[in-house]
DNA sequence: AAGTGGTCTAGACCACTGT
DNA sequence: CAGTGGTCTAGACCACTTT
C-alpha cells in the first residue's frame, strides 16, 4: 500500500489510500470504508491522522460520516452538482487528485484595469483571459486535459437581467463568460452577471 | 473573550474569535493574526486546537498562512471572487459564521423529474425552487435575509450557446438560472448551461 | 459491551524565515 | 538564534448507535 511517497505528508497519503480504492471501484458509493481505528491498525498511522484524512475527504465530499455508525463512500453525482461546479483546479485539489498544476498558456487580451474602469460606465472595453492547464496527481499526469476559458467584459444588460438584479437603467453590469472542460467534452457554459457597483474583478484566478 | 459558548466545540470557538476580530475592523486584510502559540497561550488551548482553528479559517479563505512567517488577514475581496461564488449557505458555513439555518419558505412548480426526463427532448417543463432562509450565528439571527432562486428548464440553446458546448442542432441543454441575494442586494444573476447528455439534475440544493 | 466518529491534550520533530 | 507554520503521536473523554 506503500505509504512511504516521501514528498507526501501522512494524511495525504492516506487520503490517496482511500481515494484510490475509490476510484478503482473496489469501494462503492454507499459503502463502508475502513473506521479510523482500522485505518490505524492498516496503515501505522496515528488516530489523528487518519481522522484528519477522512475529515478531509468528507468536507470536500467524498466522504459522508455518521457518528456512532462509519464513513461511507458519498455519492459521486452529488459532488459534481451543476450548481456547484467551481474552478476545476480548486475541485481536483480539495479532492485529493490533483497536486501540482502547470500552466501551458496564459493570455490576456486587454487590461482588466479597464473593464475595472469602466464598470461604474458603460464601456466597452474586453479581458479575455485563456488558460491552457495540465494537472498532474502525485506528478503524473493522469487527468486528461483541461481548460477555463473566461472572457470578462462590461455589459448594458438588457431588461430581464437588469430586473433580476434591481439594477438602474444607466446602470453597467460585469458579465463574465465562462467555459469549462473535462475529458475532452465541454462541460459547462456559463454567464455569469454581477453588478458593476457591488462587486469588482481581482486577478485572483486560482490556478 | 467566553469560550465557553458549550454547544460549540473549542476549535469553532477559535474560529469565531478569530472572525469576530476581523469583521469587527480590528485585524484588517493583510495584517498578522496571532500565531499559535499565541492563541495558546491567550485562549487556553492546545497548539492541535489552536491549528485546526487557523487551517480551516484558511482553507476557506479567510487567512492566509506563510510558514516560518505567520498567518494574515486574507484580503476579503478575493475571497469572494465572482467565479467563486457558491451556495449561500456553504459559503457560510465554511466561514464559521452561520450555524443553524431554517428553510422559512421552500416552492416548487413543477416535478423536476419532468425535466430530467425532458432533457433529451426540446420539451418546455418548467421546474422553480424559490427558498426563503434564515440563517443563525450561534443561534442569534445576525446575518441578514438571504435568498437564492433557481428557475431549472429545458431549452434549445441558441447557436452561440451550442457552439460554446460543441453541441448538435437537436440537442437539449439544462439551464439554470440563478439569483442570489446577500444583504438586501441582489448580488448575482448567472445563467449555467450543461449539456442534457453529459449532466444530470438531482435534488441536492445544499441549503 | 463494543464500536464509531468528534474532540482535545501535551508533548515532539521538522523546515523554514527572520534577526 | 528564536519564532513560525506543518505535521505526527499516543494517549484520553465523550455521545452516540449497534449488537
Amino acid at each position: 500500500m506503500n505509504l512511504d511517497a516521501l514528498p507526501q505528508p501522512l494524511y495525504a497519503q492516506v487520503k490517496n489510500h482511500v481515494l484510490r480504492h475509490i476510484r478503482s471501484g473496489a469501494w462503492r458509493p454507499g459503502e463502508r470504508v475502513p473506521s479510523e481505528h482500522e485505518l490505524v491498525r492498516e496503515l501505522n498511522v496515528s488516530r489523528m491522522t487518519a481522522n484528519r484524512a477522512l475529515r478531509e475527504l468528507t468536507r470536500s465530499g467524498v466522504l459522508s460520516r455518521i457518528a456512532g455508525v462509519g464513513t461511507f463512500v458519498a455519492d459521486q453525482k452529488a459532488a459534481s452538482h451543476p450548481l456547484q461546479i467551481r474552478s476545476i483546479a480548486t475541485e481536483i485539489r480539495e479532492r485529493g487528485h490533483g497536486y501540482r498544476a502547470v500552466v501551458l498558456k496564459q493570455e490576456r487580451v486587454a487590461a482588466p484595469e479597464a473593464v475595472r474602469s469602466a464598470l461604474g460606465l458603460g464601456a466597452r472595453r474586453t479581458a479575455v483571459f485563456h488558460s491552457l492547464i495540465l494537472h498532474f496527481e502525485r506528478d503524473l499526469p493522469v487527468a486528461p486535459l483541461q481548460r477555463v476559458e473566461h472572457a470578462v467584459r462590461a455589459v448594458q444588460p438588457d431588461a430581464a437581467t437588469r430586473r433580476h438584479l434591481a439594477m438602474g437603467a444607466k446602470e453597467a453590469a460585469l458579465l463574465i463568460e465562462r467555459i469549462t472542460w473535462s475529458r475532452g467534452q465541454r462541460a459547462s457554459y456559463a454567464l455569469l452577471y454581477h453588478p458593476g457597483n457591488r462587486f469588482e474583478l481581482r486577478g485572483n484566478f486560482d490556478i
